[in-house]
DNA sequence: ACACTACCTCAAGCTAACTTTAGGTCAACA
DNA sequence: TGTTGACCTAAAGTTAGCTTGAGGTAGTGT
């Protein structure tokens, strides 16, 4: 019978890799970094829950969303440890991802807003634009960066 | 006399990496990517036009975007070679940004709603969820990957 | 029993965007 | 004239997120 791991719900990394669409050697690297947990059987292949597809499923989506695995990690450490995570808790996890881009929305959005007054108009610097002003005679009195600052 | 550079308009790099706020390795490493010129004065020391200085804010801010560096110098490509650019042609380049970042911020707000009604409500496929109605009991018949999709 | 495929580990390689290091030259000022 | 400090090149190192390769074991089908 083929579909033993199936039933099992014991799943092994090939079939893992072709269901969630990534590589074997991405889930050894999520592994190694904490993202994913597996445990081994006797010839010491990896074995996994069934629930580490949806796992994958989210990760990858929070990294579409720009999300590092870094934060990833972070935030996937809020689900539960020991019983299977429910409804409620991918939930959660969600509203987390959803206030990161809605900020990051926000955020582009100012930076438009920026561009078209600034980059457009000949000013790089918002509120009095050194670099427009002193292109060809500059002052050694401002000395600071004159760039479009992350807030 | 310590401004003859600024007279000349000739800046050397330190000064340049001090107006604008990148290290000196930074404009060396520019330089060798073909984002910015220079040339050289009898000691092989790279001198450089004051418009290079808005040339790297430009850089930065598109940078602070998510442009990649490569994008960047294509962009920066449709600036006239031989006179130094002017206000219109920063202009130009400044829509063909505020263009990506428009389709950026379009592409987060997709994507905030399918956050939302995906792996919120515990389907992460959008159709049909394979991975939420399957997760106890695997099929053979559906093997694609069903992570969200880009586009 | 034998082959073939899946799996294992560890190390090295890859891209982007830089930074750091090493070893040496040039320029400015006292 | 000497000594800092600025500059030069080339190569190696850095972080993120993986992929590839080498060399070896496990599991499955005939």
């Amino acid at each position: 019978m083929s579909d033993k791991k199936l039933i099992d719900a014991n799943l092994a990394v090939g079939f893992v890799a072709k269901r969630s669409g990534v590589k074997v050697s991405t889930l050894h690297f999520y592994e190694s970094k904490g993202l994913i947990r597996s445990w081994r059987n006797n010839g010491n292949q990896r074995r996994y829950k069934p629930d580490v597809l949806r796992r994958i499923a989210v990760i990858k989506a929070a990294q579409t969303m720009g999300i590092t695995l870094e934060d990833i990690k972070q935030t996937l450490s809020t689900l539960p440890e020991q019983r299977t995570p429910t409804k409620q808790d991918w939930a959660a996890l969600s509203k987390v991802w959803q206030t990161q881009l809605d900020e990051r929305i926000q955020y582009m959005q100012r930076l438009r807003e920026r561009v078209n007054g600034c980059i457009g108009c000949g000013c790089l610097s918002m509120a009095k634009c050194p670099i427009y002003n002193k292109d060809d005679y500059l002052g050694e009195d401002q000395s600071g960066a004159v760039l479009l600052e992350r807030d």
